[in-house]
Order: C-alpha cells, then sequence, then structure tokens
RNA sequence: GCGCCCUUAGCUCAGUUGGUAGAGCAAUUCAUUUACACUGAAAAGGCCGGGGGUUCGAGUCCCUCAGGGCGCACCA
C-alpha cells in the first residue's frame, strides 16, 4: 500500500494546486516543442487567436483556450511536435473605441489631442492589458509556448504586413481611389463592408415634386446634393426628357439638372425617378461614375449640412430632414408622404449610428483574385470545416466579395506606409523626397491580423516557417468567420502559395443560460477567471467542453460547472481510495477472467473516445470519460473491489489491486487533455517517477487508431 | 430576396455512417460514521415542432408548413 498525502483527505482545493502545477510545467519547458523529448516528431500547430488586449478575458476566450488547449495537449501526448503559439492583437478600432470611451469617462477627447501623446497612452493601456491577459490565459491552464509569443506590433509582424502591401502593389492588387465608403460620424473614420450592420427602418417616403417630375425620396436633405435625375432607359413614360435639362425652383433657389438614363433605376419603384445624390449614396455614385456626374458634398464629415446648405447649414441629418420636408410641404414642393416606408440602413457596428456614405480616396484591396484561390483549395478539400456547413457558408462569402477598404483613420494601428506628392504615390516606410506628405491613416486590423499564420512563423526565412506551416488547425469563433478565418486563407495562399492550415474548427457564442447574449448593459456577463477561482479551472473547462457542439450556441451557468467541480472532487476522491488499497508495482500479475473483461471494456471506451477525439467531437469523448469513471468504475468497479480486496483469495486479490491501479492511471491520462490541473496533480502522487503527465503517452493499449 | 442553423425529458443540451430515445441539473423515494454528502441505490419523466414521403425500419434521409436564431445582398 501506498501512504495517502494528507491533502486527499480533505477535497480537492484547485486553488492549492493549479497555480503551483502551472509553475511545473512552465519550468519543464515542454511548452516549446523543441524541448519535447525524441518521440516527438510530427509537428501539429495551433496558432493562438490573439485575443484583443484591450481589456479581461471573456467567457469566449475561455472556450477557446479550453478547445485549442484540449487538442495541444492531447497531440502533445500522442507524441506530436505540439506547437501552440500565443499572441495578442493590438486591435485597432477596438482599442480605439474602448481607449475613447475611458477618454470620455475622464472627460477628454481623441480629438484635438497631440496624436503622438495618444499613440503612447494606447500603447500603455494596450502592453498593460497583454501582459494581464497572458497570466489569465495561464490561470486557465493555457500549455502555449510562451517563448515564441507575438504582438500584431511587434517589429518583424510589421515588416511582413509591410512586405504584402508593397508585394500587392506589384501585382496590381491595391489602389487608392476616391470611392463612397461607410463613414462613422462618431468614431470619424470609414469602415469595411464587415464592419456595418444593416438594419430594417422605418421612414417617411416623401414625393417630392422636381419640376416636370415627382420622385421619391427619404433624405430630402441631402438633395442640395443632387446633380442629375435618373430614369430607366426603357421607362416610356420619359423617353423624351433624356438627355434634356430641366430647371424648377428650389428652397435654395432655382435648381438645373439633367435628365440622365440608367438602368440602376427601377421604373416599378415610386415615380420611376430618381435624384442623383453621388457624394452621399453609394449606388448614385456608381450612377455618377457611369455618367461623368459631379459630386457635391452638401454632408459634412460629422453629419451635419454643410455651408452649401444655405441657412440649413450647421443642422445635423436628422434634424435637418425634418426640417426641410416642412419648408417642402409649406411651399407645396411636396406631393404626398408614404409615412410607413421600411427600408434598410448601415450602421456601425460599435456605436449603432447610421453611418453617413461619403467619398473618399482610401486603399482597396482587389478582393476576386484572392478570393478565386481560396475557393479552389476549399472546394478541391484542402481545408476541412468542422462543423462542414461552413464551408458552404464560407465559399458563398467568397463568390460574393467586395473590394477591401484597408484604410482607416484612427491612430491605434500599424501606419499605412504610402507617400503622396500632388497625384504621385510612393508606398514604402521612409519619405522619398522633401515635398512628399505621408498618409495619415492606419491598417484595418484584420489586414495585420489576416497575416497572422505565417507572419507569426517568420514568413519567409525563419526556420519555423518551414518547420510549422501550414499550420493543422485554426479554432476560433465562428462569429469572425469572414473578418479572419477567409482574410487568412486568402492572404496566407498569396503570400506564401498554400494554405494557412488544414482545418478550420468553430465555436460558437457562448451564452447565459437563457440563451440570450452575454452583454455588460443586461448585466449577465460572467467573468471565466471568476468562475476559475470559485470552482477551478478543470471544471469550468469541463463545462465549456461538455455539450459544446461546434458552430452552436453553448449556455453555460453555475449550475453546470459545479457538475464539474463534483466531478473533480470524484477523481479526488478515487485517488485516496486507489492510493490506500494498492500499489505501484512494477510487474503485471496473471488478471482473473473478469478483471480481463473489465481492463478490455476500458480498452473499448478509450478507443471510441480516442475516435471522437480524433474526429473533433470533444463534448462527447469527454461525456464518455466522464461517465466512464463515475458511474462504471467508481460505482460499480470499485464497490465491487472491497469485496475482493478483503477476502482471502490471494490471487484475485493481487488482480484486482493492480487493475484499479492500472485502470485509473489509464483514466487519469485519457482526463488529462479535459483537466489538466486535478490529473496532473494526482499523476504526481500516482507513479514514483516523478514523470510529467503532460508528456505522458495517451492511453491506447494495442492497436492505434 | 438569397442562404445557413435550431425546434428531443421541467431546464441546458447530446444523439458519428438510418437499427427498440441519452447525459447533466432540477424534482420523487430510499440508504447513511461510506474512498467520496462535492455520496450511493431505485424509480419517474419524451406521439424527438406539425404534416407528407423514401425504407423492412426515420430523431437521423427527402419534401412541405409553422416558430425561433443568424448571415449575405438590397431600390431612391
Amino acid at each position: 500500500m501506498t501512504s495517502v498525502p494528507d491533502k486527499f483527505l480533505k477535497p480537492y482545493n484547485p486553488k492549492e494546486t493549479e497555480g503551483k502545477i502551472y509553475k511545473k510545467w512552465e519550468n519543464s519547458g515542454y511548452f516549446n516543442p523543441d524541448n519535447l523529448p525524441k518521440r516527438h516528431k510530427k509537428p501539429f500547430t495551433i496558432i493562438m487567436p490573439p485575443p484583443n488586449a484591450n481589456g479581461s478575458l471573456h467567457v469566449g476566450h475561455a472556450v477557446f483556450v479550453t478547445i485549442e488547449d484540449l487538442l495541444i495537449r492531447y497531440k502533445r501526448m500522442r507524441g506530436y511536435k505540439a506547437l501552440w503559439l500565443p499572441g495578442a492583437d493590438h486591435a485597432g478600432f477596438e482599442t480605439q473605441v474602448v481607449y475613447e470611451k475611458k477618454l470620455e469617462k475622464e472627460g477628454r477627447t481623441r480629438f484635438g489631442m497631440d496624436t503622438q501623446k495618444l499613440y503612447q497612452e494606447i500603447l500603455e493601456f494596450t502592453l498593460s492589458n497583454k501582459s494581464f491577459m497572458e497570466n489569465q490565459l495561464r490561470q486557465l491552464g493555457a500549455s502555449c509556448d510562451w517563448s515564441r509569443e507575438k504582438f500584431t506590433l511587434d517589429k518583424d509582424i510589421i515588416e511582413t504586413v509591410y512586405e504584402t502591401f508593397k508585394q500587392m502593389d506589384k501585382d496590381s492588387l491595391i489602389y487608392r481611389s476616391p470611392k463612397s465608403i461607410n463613414w462613422c460620424t462618431k468614431h470619424q473614420t470609414s469602415l469595411s463592408e464587415l464592419e456595418t450592420i444593416s438594419e430594417e427602418k422605418v421612414d417617411p417616403l416623401y414625393y417630392m415634386k422636381y419640376g416636370p417630375f415627382v420622385l421619391a425620396t427619404v433624405r430630402p436633405e441631402t438633395k442640395f446634393g443632387d446633380t442629375a435625375v435618373a430614369v430607366n432607359p426603357k421607362d416610356k413614360r420619359y423617353k423624351n426628357w433624356i438627355g434634356k435639362e430641366i430647371e424648377f425652383e428650389g428652397l435654395l433657389g432655382p435648381i438645373k439638372l439633367k435628365v440622365i438614363a440608367d438602368d440602376y433605376v427601377d421604373p416599378q419603384f415610386g415615380t420611376g425617378v430618381v435624384k442623383i445624390t453621388p457624394a452621399h449614396d453609394p449606388n448614385d455614385f456608381e450612377v455618377a461614375k457611369r455618367h461623368n456626374l459631379r459630386a457635391i458634398e452638401v454632408i459634412d464629415q460629422y453629419g451635419k449640412l454643410n455651408e452649401k446648405c444655405g441657412k440649413y447649414a450647421g443642422l445635423k441629418v436628422e434634424e435637418a430632414r425634418k426640417i426641410i420636408a416642412k419648408d417642402l410641404m409649406e411651399k407645396g414642393f411636396i406631393e404626398k408622404v408614404e409615412e410607413n416606408y421600411k427600408h434598410t440602413v448601415k450602421k456601425c457596428y460599435k456605436c449603432e449610428r447610421v453611418l453617413e456614405p461619403r467619398i473618399l480616396p482610401q486603399w482597396f484591396i482587389k478582393m476576386k483574385p484572392l478570393a478565386e484561390k481560396a475557393i479552389k483549395s476549399i472546394k478541391k478539400g484542402e481545408i476541412k470545416f468542422y462543423p462542414k456547413h461552413y464551408k458552404k457558408i464560407m465559399l458563398h462569402w467568397l463568390n460574393n466579395i467586395e473590394d477591401w477598404n484597408v484604410s482607416r483613420q484612427i491612430i491605434w494601428g500599424i501606419p499605412i506606409p504610402a507617400w503622396y506628392k500632388d497625384k504621385e504615390i510612393f508606398i514604402g516606410e521612409k519619405s522619398p523626397g522633401a515635398d512628399w506628405k505621408k498618409d495619415n491613416d492606419t491598417f484595418d486590423t484584420w489586414f495585420s491580423s489576416g497575416q497572422w499564420p505565417f507572419a507569426t512563423l517568420g514568413y519567409p526565412k525563419g526556420s519555423d516557417f518551414k518547420k510549422f506551416y501550414p499550420t493543422q488547425v485554426m479554432e476560433t469563433a465562428g462569429e469572425i468567420i469572414f473578418f479572419w478565418v477567409a482574410r487568412m486563407i486568402m492572404l496566407g495562399i498569396y503570400r506564401t502559395g498554400k494554405i494557412p492550415f488544414n482545418t478550420v474548427y468553430l465555436h460558437g457564442i457562448v451564452t447565459a443560460k437563457d440563451g440570450k447574449k452575454m452583454s455588460k448593459s443586461k448585466g449577465n456577463v460572467i467573468s471565466p477567471l471568476e468562475l476559475s477561482a470559485k470552482y477551478g479551472t478543470d471544471a469550468l473547462r469541463m463545462a465549456l467542453t461538455i455539450g459544446n457542439t461546434p458552430g452552436t450556441t453553448t449556455a453555460l451557468y453555475e449550475e453546470k460547472i459545479n457538475a464539474y467541480k463534483n466531478f473533480a472532487n470524484k477523481l479526488w476522491n478515487v485517488t485516496r481510495f486507489v492510493l490506500s488499497n494498492t500499489s505501484e508495482s512494477a510487474k503485471k500479475p496473471k488478471l482473473s477472467k473478469d478483471d480481463k473483461k473489465l481492463l478490455d471494456n476500458l480498452e473499448k471506451t478509450l478507443k471510441i473516445v480516442t475516435r471522437d477525439m480524433e474526429n473533433y467531437r470533444f463534448y462527447m469523448a469527454g461525456e464518455k470519460l466522464y461517465h466512464y469513471l463515475w458511474h462504471t468504475f467508481a460505482d460499480k468497479i470499485i464497490e465491487e473491489s472491497k469485496e475482493i480486496l478483503n477476502g482471502d483469495n490471494k490471487n484475485l486479490k493481487n488482480s484486482r489491486s493492480w487493475l484499479l491501479r492500472e485502470m485509473f492511471s489509464l483514466q487519469i491520462r485519457a482526463l488529462h487533455p479535459f483537466m489538466p490541473f486535478v490529473t496532473e496533480e494526482i499523476w504526481q502522487s500516482l507513479q514514483k517517477k516523478n514523470t510529467l503527465l503532460m508528456i505522458e503517452n495517451w492511453p491506447i493499449l494495442r492497436n492505434n487508431v
């Protein structure tokens, strides 16, 4: 019999274990694949989705840590050269928004602030969050290689990003031109299509008299920027007007507009006549391009009518609309109003203000050529998706891709390496001469994180790149499949000629028990760090694994976590029983018939569990192990063992004693990726060799699966 | 408008290629100095959203309807 350490006489206390065990792992050096024993040959790599370094880890982060750590630990035990490369994201716009809120609270604002000073402040804020978050990742048990940690603002990462931009310039994949872009009047920056949300809105639709025409519009306040009226070329009603000029009295005096014909106009809608306002409507902008119309800007960057609007100058769009509609009405310029007209507007995904279309020169990436290659790879099955249906979703998006605006008018980010002199453009970090003006914008943060897999591995020269690229699994939130996963695939193929990863595993959102999304305003946010402190990290991880199928939302609530806290304690008590009733002996006795059967049975279970692991069904693997340990091993096998161990038959006793320890040890090993802390702690008492469970063999007894 | 997902026990969810429905939590009854009350045993609980089809056989495949969630694109 082994003497039972005192700690097993008390309930399991995660607090006494976790910090100590994590240090032991970290000091062992085995998080770094280069330090793993010789049997670890074939690389298995996961690049961690770098958390935004602008706050604490939330449950979403806890999910990715749980799943990725589970995978990495499993593969490490199976003898892979397992690399999990951690990182942190400066998260351009996101962080700037967070910081602006902080400034607001302090009664300050970023506007008018010295940009250097603001940048320094945000940098300090980000770096302190970053180190804070690193410790939180440790608390969650992340067995990632800290020696390879990367930050999106590291010098080498920025170099890679610039290299990509220059390469794209050579390949004519980028252009800078004025286009109608999504402008947020609060955040004072343009946004990509993905950073907008479309929402249905009910507004009045005004039928306004425009000389001989009546036309329908929701935005009478933009009329000062009209540069034409358009009809459909096939519309017989207006055929004779095409090409002519109309003249009529407006609110600010006489107006002259050309009548143009364009297929864009739907004869069925309204009256079949449309006013064309190129500066403030993306569709009108396209029409204007086709017809060489000029654009007159009448709304400024703050969403206010400008000096071209006479007495209406200075009014905000919403107010202006009401006042102008009223004035038009009084002058008899409005024929009728359709009050409850439903249409969709685009809003800023952060502040949910209606976006104002504006014409600005921005850097765009031509996405079609990049998407084509990605589509080809995905169709060939070079990238597998879990769950499967995301493949379809991905292809659908790639097939309808638009050019990507990567310019942001914010200071927090990687500066765009471009210089201007008159109409000339130079791309490079350093000024080409005295009269050149620097581009003031920064890159969309996803432009840099889209290059993350090869950038972190030191492409093109780094030895890690050769060893670990393409990586094996990209595990992240389904929410960011287009923002991030799609762009990594496209940019990865573009830069390296190879897909960045073979498998995409997408987890769903974690919600509260009622299925509602957690949000600060609802007050239903639960912190993974608090839960881990209260119930133990292992319990939290089990709660996030079991019942969590890829791609679907999963509810997290304390009762569930508590159930797995009880399970950790069950393991603890089984240890107590096993230690006090068996001993660690080298030689295996001849097993009794019953015992052989029991071992076979466990072996079968472990094989099924292994198959589940290989097929990314962690929720099933975890549940099976849980169930086997508790309701077969503890409730049945241990119970019946008591009689055998207290009986007189020495052979049966020896057989059973060996069996219990063997079976338990196998289960502890299989449970390790799920519950790393408690299993490692138990392992330390279960064997005398002072080895780490972390690098033990995954328990497959005979045939490899 | 196009597309995706979901609907299974009171609650939260599983159910891999079609083979007589599962778990956790909750609720019920019983046990009690037991490795473990952060426990054990037993029982209870479901026309698997409705309808139709394929099949010897459907929670699972196909069609359709209803409800919920989400994505993409939109015409002033």
